[in-house]
RNA sequence: GCCCGGAUGGCGGAAUGGCAGACGCGGCGGCCUCAAAAGCCGCUGUCCGAAAGGGCGUGCGGGUUCGAGUCCCGCUCCGGGCACCA
């Protein structure tokens, strides 16, 4: 594509330009009022795909944007660089994950610069360099002094392909790898946990306030999962001495109550079961220990399951009643939420009633289903109703009859209200060489003992081996494995598995505030006025994971003393920005690779592709990368070659007064200048966009009009100079290197178009002097009238009556109504 | 199964309850040119009509309203999330 000038060379030279000048780098003391633009730090994975660019694209939009409105903006940069993929690089080839991961991260360093994107470089950061380590660990420490972090035996999974220990996130639904596609497997080890579920309902409260995407909120809301109930003792039919806590949600069914559960893992199993069915249960545990997550999906959809389960042989009273009901062992209970143990309620639980049906329990309505209930297929009837068969909670509704239950439970001490989360503590320990090392070491004596702050950073050994072992190349490591006990000075052995990567991912952004801090994470004043994230964008794939763990991650550094006095919440707006995708689905590296950034780099250039992301379609929705994106991508590098055109072409022009045209192209400026702000204050790119063509479109037509075949006065020098400045300057965030040559061509020696003051409309040339109305007869368009404005009610009334057009479509009858919403529409019924 | 989204021309997409289809892509026609490319101009939802003009039209069926792409109720299809959490 020939381009009317050299992309290029104006992109490189701009790029220098913001470089050498450090245009956007800002000191903590900056007297402007704080902006903090940020985008969720990248893995480095070489050279940038087109999720990178439309991600950095919306991010360098605000730092522009906001720039331009006087604010002091930090936009910082860093590498999320410990992770998987530069271990496993490591494994195949032998290249060290440091060497291996440097090199990616120049790659996609060099990608984010020819883009364009504009950042503070002096506070980049990389997750796996000593300085960032260090606090880390030092995080780490306090967490574990403040009780926020321990160790305890725990279930993970572990992938027999990979050799190692998986993340919860990198097992897929079907409890398959996501990486070699290997059934995944449990095994109970010793790990390290951060206790976010202290903060569960703080986290799950402030999500309100929030702006972020519903969706993202809702999905943090189910994941947190709070629900309330309460929770009683059952007394074991003839053993005074034992009993079996349940939580139940709905203690308003209790009496109806039929049979017990104790999940497979339950310490109790063993007591509870007689001889006579010991072997039924044992069978049954086998089953369950040895069942993979795909196994159990397999036995097919939960309202279908086969509800396996065996009776203990032991009877339980159901303190309600007094009657006694027998304990079943059942896998549809997980020993991991509640107590490990329910009371059975058929009638309004359809697990339960499916259990129920299948082993030949009894079953006890204890709400009144809809007449038509039984006759429309019956089962477990989980909605509202009065409460039946229920002696003193007969009568009422489930709310009150819940409120009713848990009172008589807490009166006679059995029980009491209880709240339980789905949300589980964090397992931080991977058993992976490329990653944080756990700041602990193990003692004989002393357990397992902090390393002192003064001995960190616990950086790991560049001579260590990548076999696929399953285990930490470290604990194969002689020198770093063996050290002393910093209690008693005695042999000890170091803690050889490192963090997960999203523990780095959780206080990155608080990191950026004050970077060159040596004497702590950082300086909770620099966080206190950075803080807290102004506009935070990237995928809604960590809408769980990362954007709750950095919100827990705030919480709990500022509980423990590292952040006194900063904002409890990280981020508060987040734009989810949406996926590419190819062929329906997900980007793969190979197509990726077909369509890589610099390919366009290379041909139409940067802004031309920043335009086209821009334009493409709304930021949160999935963009379809087609046949015809090549083509879109075209016409805004032909957009921007007009702009470059039309601003350096020399149209004559005439000073005085003003023509009637001119101010219908001033008017055009300045609503062009409300559109487009209003636009970019509400995350529309896109329309944004287009506003500017259309502004383009309009003062070409203007100056062309003064070419000689219009029938224009010609062209005005001030509405001229106005409509090009404005359109550089609004054009200025979204392409910024073609702007900033063709303001600097235009006004030389003059400051640059990115440090011009964002314009602002004359409110007077915004309001519309003349009007279409529309004049409707039983609310179809008859006639459009020009109209003033300020037109009255009883004016639009008249000046629609005497329309022709209307007159014929009346033909004659009389109106019994006419609605008038003057300037813009009148309605005429009759 | 449950919970969110979404459905508008050939395509991407615009539209505080008030002119549906802005802007762009593609297509068609024209100008320029020896010719092509580039550029420029015009047309482009659909049906009827030579035209003027008119009918129909935002997934489907109802409703509210002077007026519905927009609000309400009931579906269909597509996308996403969660799926034995008691």
């Amino acid at each position: 594509m020939a381009r009317a000038y050299d992309v290029d060379e104006v992109e490189r030279k701009w790029q220098r330009h913001w470089a050498e000048e450090g245009t956007y780098e800002i000191d903590n003391d900056d007297p402007r009022e704080k902006f903090y633009a940020l985008c969720m730090y990248p893995y480095p994975s070489g050279p940038a795909h087109q999720g990178h660019v439309r991600n950095y694209t919306f991010g360098d939009l605000v730092v522009r944007y906001q720039t331009m409105l006087g604010k002091g903006v930090l936009s910082p940069i860093g590498f999320d660089s410990f992770g998987l993929p530069a271990e496993n690089a490591a494994i195949k080839t032998g290249t060290h994950p440091r060497v291996f991961t440097d090199a990616r991260i120049d790659e996609l360093r060099a990608s984010l610069t020819r883009l364009g994107a504009v950042y503070d470089w002096r506070r980049e950061v990389h997750s796996h360099e000593p300085a960032y380590i260090k606090w880390t660990q030092l995080i780490f420490l306090r967490l574990w002094e403040a009780g926020l972090a321990y160790r305890a035996m725990a279930p993970v999974n572990w992938c027999p392909g990979c050799q190692t220990v998986l993340a919860n996130e990198q097992v897929l639904g079907d409890g398959t790898c996501d990486r070699s596609g290997d059934v995944v497997e449990r095994r109970d080890l010793e790990q390290w946990f951060f206790r976010i579920t202290t903060y569960a309902d703080e986290l799950l409260y402030a999500l309100d306030d929030l702006e972020w995407p519903e969706r993202a909120k809702v999905m943090q809301r189910n994941w947190i999962g709070r629900s309330e109930g309460a929770e009683f003792d059952l007394q074991v039919e003839g053993r005074p001495d034992l009993s079996v806590r349940v939580f139940t949600t709905r203690p308003d069914t209790s009496f109806g109550m039929t049979y017990a559960v104790i999940a497979p893992e339950h310490p109790l199993v063993d007591e509870l079961t007689t001889d006579a069915q010991r072997s039924a249960v044992e069978e049954l545990r086998r089953r369950a220990a040895e069942e993979t997550e795909i196994e159990r999906m397999a036995e097919g959809d939960p309202s279908a399951l086969d509800k396996r389960g065996a009776f203990t042989g032991s009877r339980v009273v159901n303190p309600f009643t007094g009657d006694p009901v027998p304990v079943y062992v059942a896998d549809y209970v997980l020993m991991g939420y509640g107590t490990g143990a329910i009371m059975a309620v058929p009638a309004e639980d359809e697990r339960d009633w499916a259990f129920a049906t299948l082993h030949g329990l009894p079953i006890v309505r204890t709400v009144q289903p809809p007449g038509d209930w039984d006759a429309n297929g019956g089962g477990a009837y989980t909605g509202d109703g009065v409460k039946i068969n229920s002696d003193f909670l007969d009568g009422l509704d489930i709310v009150t009859a819940k409120a009713r239950a848990t009172e008589w439970l807490e009166e006679r001490g059995l029980g009491e209200r209880k709240v339980n989360y789905r949300l589980r503590d964090w397992l931080v320990s991977r058993q992976r060489f490329w990653g944080c090392p756990i700041p602990a070491v193990y003692c004989d004596e002393h357990g397992v003992v902090p390393v002192p702050e003064d001995q960190l950073p616990i950086v790991a050994p560049d001579d260590v081996e990548f076999l696929p072992t399953g285990q930490s190349p470290l604990s194969f490591h002689e020198g770093f494995l063996h050290t002393t006990c910093p209690v008693c000075g005695g042999p000890a052995r170091r803690e050889t598995d490192t963090m997960d990567t999203f523990v780095d991912s959780s206080w990155y952004f608080l990191r950026f505030c004050d970077p060159w801090s040596t004497d702590r994470p950082f300086d909770p004043e620099a966080a206190r006025h950075f803080m807290p994230v102004d506009q935070y964008i990237g995928g809604i794939e960590h809408a769980i994971l990362h954007l709750l763990y950095a919100r827990f991650f705030t919480r709990a550094l500022i509980d423990v003393g590292l952040a006194p006095g900063v904002d409890r919440e990280p981020f508060k707006h987040y734009l989810a920005q949406g996926m590419i995708r190819m062929d329906g689905t997900k980007m793969s590296k190979s197509k990726g690779n077909l369509i890589a950034p610099e390919h366009y780099f290379d041909t139409v250039g940067a802004d031309a592709l920043r335009l086209f992301h821009l334009f493409a379609g709304p930021p949160f929705d999935d963009m379809d990368w087609s046949e015809q994106t090549e083509q879109v991508i075209e016409g805004c590098g032909r957009f921007l070659d007009r702009l470059w055109r039309t601003c350096l072409s020399e149209p004559d022009l005439r000073t005085g007064e003003q023509t009637d045209e001119d101010g219908a192209v001033r008017r055009a400026v300045h609503r062009t200048v409300a559109d487009v702000t209003k636009d970019l204050e509400r995350w529309s790119y896109n329309t944004a966009v287009a506003h500017c063509m259309e502004l383009l479109n309009t003062v070409q037509r203007y100056a062309r009009g003064s070419d000689g075949n219009g029938n224009t006065a010609g062209v005005h020098a001030d509405v001229w100079n106005e409509g090009l400045n404005a359109l550089l300057s609004l054009l200025a965030p979204l392409s910024p290197h073609v702007t900033a040559e063709l303001w600097e061509r235009r006004h030389p020696g003059e400051p640059s178009v990115h440090l011009q003051s964002w314009p602002t409309p004359d409110p007077e040339l915004v309001r519309q002097e003349t009007v279409t109305m529309v004049v409707q007869v039983n609310g179809k368009v008859r006639d459009r009238i020009e109209v003033d404005a300020g037109i009255s009610e009883a004016d639009a009334q008249e000046v629609a009556l005497a329309s022709a057009k209307v007159i014929e479509a009346l033909d004659g009858a009389t109106p019994t109504r006419i609605v008038s919403r003057p300037p813009r529409l009148v309605n005429i019924v009759v």
